[in-house]
RNA sequence: GGGUCGGUGCCCGAGUGGCCAAAGGGAACGGGCUGUAAACCCGUCGGCAUUGCCUUCGGAGGUUCAAAUCCUCCCCGGCCCA
């Protein structure tokens, strides 16, 4: 792709908020490679899919030939970020950190091709921790190198900092000073590796274009800068929440099941937005895709494509067949099958119980107690009573209390479902 | 400090001696419809139990065969007066 391509491609896919002078980022684009980069505070142990814009906006960049510089920042993490943010934020502890920086960068490090991917072409792409170059400079050092170059009025009026100080908590200096850290590390990342380019989510504004003034200033050389909008949800919430929190890269913190039925989920009038900017996929596939969803919505092949393919980027193909075995099992409305309930392990809470536990005369009053699904065998017996209980996909009768006696599948599990969301694996061990 | 109104089940809110586990609404949960949706409809909704039993109406005592309901003291909230 030339500069233009790669440009026009980003902004029908509503991938840019604001970019510097794009004449004449297209025009360097149409040079040659580029160095651009994208930091990544470690504010927690794991990114999570609101990070997913500007890391996959760095991977575009990457299969476009250029050269991509994933920053976890070590430094900028230990002073926080205003931008965004209404409230000053509690300071991490070196330990937490260091963990944090570890995590995150591993997450970076899987998105992206580095040396030595057998899928690389082009330039590898680099990952850095700017306290490689923050962590020994002095204070005196960096006010006379950095701090002497920025006004104070030009970072007053960044609007990062001026709703802060327009509300009542104000802005510790701290945080003032971060835009100065930021600021330096493209600074640095130009000098170190050429790098001309900053990009980040539309917060990062103030913050991007700081570090291209320093780069004038102390270089006299240009720079480009460009922001990403938020991803919104069209019914106000916001998007990669759900009622237990973010959605998170990490499968431990959000299983690879659970972050593919958020996306299998996502509202119709949001799906093409997300494919555009969540996926990788062309942007005449996508309006095919969209095509097909349009005559056929309840099918929902826009979402079903677009949970496979975030999926699969972050969690690789393995985890997003399993999520679809998984789901079959647990909405697909037919018997499951030994392979389906085997996808069901570690995304259902599940019990051990003996063989003879499945035998009882009022074993499916037992196995709804056991499993916890159910606080008392008197609540067992209404909930059934009431057509909430289903075995092994199969819907019991309201006045059964006996599990089926077909047995375990593969004589190893039984699906238990209370209504519709609620499930417990027995598996007979 | 004086006066007054009030504190009821997850929340709001009726109930003013027995028919009260306590109306009604909301939330929640289950079912139906549906696109693993929204809206809508039905059911359940203190706890345990296959009849029934146990614990609730701010707290502690008391009257009564019987109290959420009456009396006494205490705690807490609203409003009015100081």
């Amino acid at each position: 792709m030339n500069g233009a391509e790669i440009l026009d491609d980003l902004a029908v896919r509503g991938l840019v908020q604001d970019c510097t002078d794009g004449d004449a980022l297209r025009a360097r684009l149409d040079e040659g490679p580029i160095t651009l980069y994208c930091g990544f505070d470690p504010t927690a142990d794991s990114l999570h899919i609101g990070h997913l814009t500007p890391l996959l906006l760095l991977r575009r960049f990457q299969d476009a030939g250029h050269r991509v510089v994933a920053l976890a920042g070590g430094a900028t993490g230990m002073v926080g970020d205003p931008s965004g943010r209404s409230e000053e934020r509690n300071l991490l502890d070196q330990e937490t950190l260091d963990a944090n920086v570890e995590a995150v960068s591993g997450q970076l490090r899987s998105l992206l091709r580095f040396e030595g991917d057998p899928h690389l072409e082009g330039p590898a792409a680099m990952l850095v921790d700017n306290r490689e170059w923050t962590a020994d400079v002095g204070l005196l050092d960096f006010l006379r190198h950095v701090g002497k170059h920025v006004t104070v009025g030009t970072m007053l009026a960044k609007e990062s900092v001026r709703s802060r100080l327009a509300s009542d908590q104000g802005i510790s200096f701290t945080e003032f000073s971060y835009m100065l850290l930021q600021a330096n590390d493209f600074f640095e990342l130009y000098e170190r590796y050429g790098c001309e380019m900053q990009v980040g989510g539309s917060d990062q504004w103030g913050n991007i274009t700081a570090g291209i003034d320093l780069i004038r200033r102390r270089a006299g050389a240009s720079a480009h800068g460009l922001t990403l909008p938020l991803l919104t949800r069209s019914d106000g919430v916001k998007f990669g929440k759900t009622a237990e929190g973010s959605v998170w890269l990490d499968p431990v913190r959000t299983l690879p099941y659970e972050m593919h039925q958020y996306f299998r989920n996502v509202d119709d009038r949001d799906v093409e937005q997300c494919l555009l900017r969540l996926t990788l996929v062309d942007v005449d596939e996508v309006a095919a895709v969209m095509a097909d969803h349009a005559a056929r919505p309840e099918q929902r092949l826009a979402q079903q494509r677009l949970a496979d393919e975030v999926c699969t980027l972050v969690h690789g193909e393995d985890a997003t067949v399993r999520a679809r075995l998984a789901a079959e099992g647990l909405f697909g409305g037919s018997t499951p099958t030994l392979e389906v309930l085997d996808a069901l392990r570690g995304i259902v809470p599940e019990t051990t119980v003996a063989a003879a536990d499945l035998e009882g005369d009022e074993s499916l009053v037992d196995a709804l107690v056991v499993s916890g699904l159910c606080s008392s065998r008197g609540d067992a017996r209404r909930t059934i009573g009431g057509g909430g209980v289903s075995v092994n996909g199969a819907r019991q009768d309201g006045e059964a209390v006996r599990l089926p006696v077909d047995g375990p599948v593969g004589g190893r599990y039984v699906l238990l479902q209370k209504g519709r969301r609620s499930r417990h694996l027995l598996v007979v061990g």
